[in-house]
RNA sequence: GUGGCUAUAGUGUAGCGGCAGCACAAGAGAUUGUGGUUCUCUUAGUACGGGUUCGACCCCCGUUAGCCACCCCA
């Protein structure tokens, strides 16, 4: 009988407190990426398709199965910002204009994927991307500042990995000397036809038995040519000269093709299986296979509504300041000049439209958590007066109307 | 995408093939214009659509949403 519409399957509705910290969270990382030097860019949420097959890479899960595609056109919502950003890039040619480049964004990202907890279809990326150096010290740069972002978002129990794909020439070689190695039937059925296409991936495979086929293969970091050891080498010497702790993982690939040398997860313990806050890592290739000039770059995203459960609940109430009290029909005109004079002021306040009594007003008040109540009444009226009651401390005083604003400044 | 589990007032939860309870929250009141405690009262529910049955919140099927593992990834 009666249509009960509800959400999209892997979409959220954010409630108010969520909502809050949504917006706490972009604020906090606003401010670090200032202090990093990274500029923001909002880019369209529909791209054209070709985009990510060939950025993120045609075998990727991504591209196979998981695109919002645009009925009969060759319009997609985005999967993910760093293509897009590239392309963005090549579009405008931003190489000519300067060479270096360092651009965040905010907003929210599609994936048809199954939902669970941490994995939705919709969901926000606050992303940074740096074009133009291959310097490790940018590399160091953008870890620092992912692991800021979190931190001062308040997220703890955070666990830092590092690992190198090595260049593109590397990851050729390593990727052919896996598939060379392994033994399909050794391998779990998806790893199968993956150590084909993408043999690097079965290294991130969890299951038994491609676990104990990798580890047979007995690699180090010995698949990187000389100078990756090295930058790689670089790179975890000045991590720890900055004291950020961080674990080397062989294992850890990450799974668009786009990247590599460094690339790096942050995963936190209360996120249960989909781990990971954030991630990123250089993606040096990348403009050169979108059709772009041959320029380096790396960059992360870190996952808003992950952070938000990494976060759990705390208290933070958004309140106003002050709660206008009317004492009956006579006082409501009065009590609403009031209102409107002290947001002309821009303070915070809230009124009472339903003619409730006194004493629901200020039950209304306290529960809310408002320190400030103006009371209306007739009797002060008559000289000009209000009530201003101070819920904190349970006392009250006359004050003249002309003299309110000041009063609650001084006092409060 | 694969496998599995779940769905009862706003929230958290009982319960039974035969009148659906409890707690918290919310609203009103306890003598005229003053909040936090207490007391009283009120509001409000079996996700949606089918089927089996004399009778379904309960059993079966479908839909929707959520959760868990796999997978993937942020």
């Amino acid at each position: 009988m009666k249509k009960i519409y509800s959400n999209i399957r892997g979409t959220s509705d954010f409630d108010t407190f969520d909502s809050f910290i949504f917006s706490r969270i972009c604020k906090k990382a606003r401010s670090a990426f200032n202090i990093f030097g990274y500029q923001e860019i909002i880019l369209p949420i529909l791209e054209e398709k070709g985009l990510f097959a060939k950025g993120v890479g045609q075998v990727t899960d991504i591209v196979q199965g998981q695109i919002f595609e645009l009925k009969g056109k060759d319009i997609v919502l985005r999967p993910e910002g760093t293509a897009q950003v590239i392309r963005y890039y090549i579009q405008n040619s931003l190489h000519k204009k300067s060479d270096f480049h360092k651009f965040f964004y905010i907003g929210p990202m599609f994936r048809r994927e199954r939902p669970q907890k941490g994995r939705f279809r919709q969901f926000h990326h606050i992303g940074a991307e740096a074009i133009g150096s291959d310097s490790i010290y940018l590399d160091v740069e953008v870890i620092m500042l992912a692991l800021k972002i979190s931190a001062e978002c308040g997220i703890k129990d955070t666990e830092l990995k590092i690992n190198s794909l090595g260049c593109a020439d590397d990851k050729r070689k390593f990727s052919e000397y896996i598939k060379k190695s392994l033994k399909p039937a050794t391998l779990c059925a998806a790893c199968k036809t993956r150590s084909t296409h993408q043999a690097l991936r079965v290294l991130d495979c969890k299951r038994p038995e491609c676990i104990k086929a990798v580890k047979d293969l007995n690699l180090g970091q010995n698949s990187l040519c000389q100078a990756c050891q090295e930058q790689f080498k670089k790179l975890r010497s000045i991590l720890d000269d900055a004291g950020v702790k961080y674990t080397s993982v062989p294992t850890l690939v990450r799974g668009l093709d786009y990247y590599t040398n460094t690339v790096f997860e942050i995963t936190s313990s209360k996120l249960g299986s989909q781990d990971a806050v954030g991630a990123g890592g250089r993606y040096n290739n990348l403009m050169k296979t979108l059709g772009g000039p041959d320029i380096p770059a790396i960059g992360f995203a870190l996952g808003l509504e992950r952070m938000l459960i990494a976060l759990g609940s705390k208290d933070f109430k958004q309140k106003p300041d002050i709660f206008v009290a009317t004492i009956d029909k006579t006082t409501v005109a009065k009590g609403f000049e009031i209102l409107t004079r002290l947001r002309e002021a821009d303070l915070s306040c809230v009124f009472e439209y339903q003619q409730k009594t006194l004493k629901a007003q200020l039950r209304s008040a306290q529960k809310k958590g408002i320190r400030f109540v103006v009371i209306v009444g007739e009797d002060e009226l008559k000289e000009g007066s209000v009530i201003l009651k101070d819920m904190d401390k349970s006392v009250q005083t006359k004050v003249k109307i002309d003299n309110l604003i000041l009063e609650i400044e001084k006092i409060s």
